[in-house]
DNA sequence: TGTTTTAGATGACGTGTATCATCTAAAACA
DNA sequence: TGTTTTAGATGATACACGTCATCTAAAACA
């Protein structure tokens, strides 16, 4: 049990990190110390080597989760013939059945508002902050503001999830991918 | 102490459900049932014998805030000219520095949707629901899709909570603004 | 006024969980 | 190979909270 080797320990301490998708998708508070180092194959002792606190762990999982949604957009740029496209690729992906059935995966923010809403430190805040403001600038279109957009697709995935299971749910997503794909 | 007046007592039993705007400022988990019941001036012990448990409590709270929510939006359509005005105003007031301030009045879904989407009742689902959908439609506007305004409103405002103290809160609460009174 | 009812108070109990002190064996290095 | 270091395991502590059994005094009613 004890000692694995230094590659290893090096590689573990970015595991809770990761697992701490488990708070997107329960909640901060519903996620406890022992679940995520049950969820990398660890007991939660080895925990508070590696992070002051439970609290501590947020906004590093924040910063991991924002990182690759910044990838997530470049590759998406890359994949496709232009911006609008990616743009356009993205909105759909974003009010997909799928995504809203996944919160640990992909958006961030949606999974996390509410949580940094209420608790967060500062570090935590300005890394939802600047998140969503990339995002805006990202979705920017000449005739559409891309922080409203990023808004309405925020609202609307959170509507989705909570009226999950009602009819309701699923009108909303298309209702705004094709208020948000038609022209104007 | 114990025994107040009959008419006392059921006056009572409307309270906690009153001061569950506490679940929508801090979140259901931060908020005990200590809490709830502190805050009316009573303690803790009679909870029980009015509710089922501190899960029950969600669902009566809700129904009372979309409850005073449709009410105030009558109102609103009452007091000014026009349905377009009472629109626009209202679209006003969700967007203020102020009601992000103040997470306990006002929009019901903004403080709940979280809580609600992870642990509800298909009871707390169904209102939450249909207090979107009934505002979607009150938000209807000749080009503009009032389901969308909705999820609009909402997400900005989230953002703008999660958001605040940093510059970007009230230019969120601005630019949406913006793009939502003004035409298209 | 005496009896009955019951709103609300008190005080426990059990559980879940964050945190920490301590222990261990294996890796690292000599 | 012997010594030292340390990743991770174990177990204990402390506390917060939901829930409930029990108690009380005053209101309701005769």
């Amino acid at each position: 049990m004890p000692r694995v080797s230094r590659a290893q320990a090096v590689q573990n301490r970015e595991r809770p990190v990761q697992a701490a998708e488990l708070f997107r998708e329960r909640g901060v508070d519903h996620v406890s110390v022992q679940d995520i180092m049950a969820a990398v194959g660890l007991t939660h002792g080895g925990f508070y080597r590696q992070f002051e606190s439970k609290e501590a762990l947020l906004p590093e999982a924040a910063r991991h989760a924002y990182d690759s949604m910044a990838a997530r957009l470049t590759e998406l740029d890359a994949s496709v013939a232009d911006h609008t496209a990616a743009q356009r690729r993205f909105i759909q992906t974003y009010l997909s059945p799928s995504h809203r059935d996944h919160p640990g995966q992909d958006c961030p923010t949606a999974g996390l508002v509410q949580d940094i809403a209420r608790t967060s430190s500062a570090e935590t805040r300005d890394l939802l902050t600047s998140g969503v403001a990339d995002l805006g600038e990202w979705l920017d279109q000449p005739g559409r503001d891309g922080l409203v957009t990023a808004c309405t697709l925020l609202g609307a995935l959170l509507v989705a999830r909570a009226a999950a299971g009602s009819p309701l749910s699923t009108q909303v997503l298309e209702q705004v991918r094709a208020a948000l794909i038609s022209p104007t």
